[in-house]
DNA sequence: CCACTTCCCTAACAAGTGTTTGGTAGGTTA
DNA sequence: TAACCTACCAAACACTTGTTAGGGAAGTGG
């Protein structure tokens, strides 16, 4: 694999005066200084709207509501739209793999292996929820533009770890070989995110208890067998 | 519940002369004549449309292009975008729940139930996949709205049908009573609609054949038991 | 031939969309 | 005091949106 599925994040960066009298031929946005802290403040209020209501759905009107100002300020701290989703979603991304690289790299059996990246899911589910809300939806549409490939490349690389586990863990007879590992798979994947249009923090069950249920109900299945 | 979580469905009924000169102070549209097959047509060329790009973001300009017409001539057959989307979904749950009542109405044990379920249920995803998409997307939005009051009745009527059978499992020591029973309902449900995403009528596997791998995975576990 | 129906098109509408431009209040630095 | 920077507002822009009004072509029945 080419670079991971990692993100290229255009960070703010606080653009090095690269530009500050720059080349009359500069054609993107002059982008203005912003204070990081800020951005992050607008961010996760976007994130919010964004989850609530849809990406599309969401006009930069709402946003700016929610943020108590007015919709052309939000353009002296984003320069469109689309970048605050952008923003939204490659940082979640960079967070989400800093976590289950860590995991896969722990080199834990193949059944320890799901359970960290459960676990690990639940909790980015709790500290990401409406970023993945976000991904959850609007993902497969998104992944069209090229601005947002690198979504696919996330996908890719995360089917491709979710996968290997699985076979390995045939392999390793810790898993029943007499299932579709692709559909297993698919299964497993799409139950974890869903639970981000449904997880509130702070409610009932913590990131860890849910994810401890869920393997319980997928490891040994929800039927009470004879003893 | 006042009138279980069916539709009250806004069907052509074909208009029987009620206002062919009607009352002057009809405030609806006239709502012309329109072939019932040519509005099931253009419905599903809506669903498609719908599902692939989502809601907001479908344009009835691009509906039509679909369609092979222009925008306007929708208006001929449907008297708004909100109506066709009504019209969809309303027409999706009606049958959805023709085979879910008959089912519940079947008398079966708590794990033939469950059993009867998914597999009805992949079934629907089979025949109504764009609808059901749509349903799974926009479902949570729409609720909120007075016109789509209905899909709230619905998924109602949905959970008590689950969350009853669950129990009258664990109380018949079907099932394991060691598992928090709303956590199990909302991971089995979700993975059941979300399939819809990936499914594709025509595929690897019949919605049988996914039912019972499913239903293999959510029952027996899939880590494999010492012998 | 005429009347009528069905289905679509042309052309426009008002409202809402993302975005830009120029300005300005308040704080910091010199 | 003057110069400057940050973070916002006010007002407009060009465009897209859902929707409507009027018309016309093709077919059917009398």
């Amino acid at each position: 694999m080419s670079d991971n599925g990692r993100v290229p994040t255009n960070k703010p960066d606080t653009e090095p005066e690269a530009q500050r009298e720059a080349k009359p031929t500069a054609k993107k946005k002059p982008q203005v200084t912003s204070s990081p802290e800020r951005r992050r403040e607008l961010l996760d209020t976007a994130a919010e709207v964004f989850a609530a209501q849809g990406y599309n759905a969401t006009t930069v009107r709402k946003i700016a509501d929610a943020a108590g100002m007015l919709a052309g300020s939000l353009y002296y701290h984003f320069d469109s739209k689309e970048s605050m989703l952008d923003e939204i979603l490659s940082a979640f991304l960079t967070e989400l793999w800093e976590g289950y690289d860590a995991v896969l790299a722990a080199g834990l059996g193949p059944r320890e292996t799901i359970e960290a990246l459960v676990t690990e899911s639940f909790r980015e589910i709790d500290r990401h929820r409406a970023a993945v809300a976000i991904y959850q939806k609007e993902s497969r549409t998104l992944s069209a533009q090229p601005r947002f490939h690198y979504l696919s490349d996330s996908q890719q690389k995360f089917e491709k770890a979710w996968l290997g586990t699985l076979e390995r863990g045939v392999a390793a007879k810790a898993f029943r070989a007499d299932l579709d590992i692709r559909l297993t798979y698919r299964f497993v994947r799409d139950t974890v995110w869903v639970a981000a249009s449904w997880y509130r923090p702070g409610g009932q069950h913590s990131p860890d208890e849910i994810a401890r249920q869920y393997l319980s109900m997928v490891l040994d299945g929800i039927a009470l067998r004879p003893t």
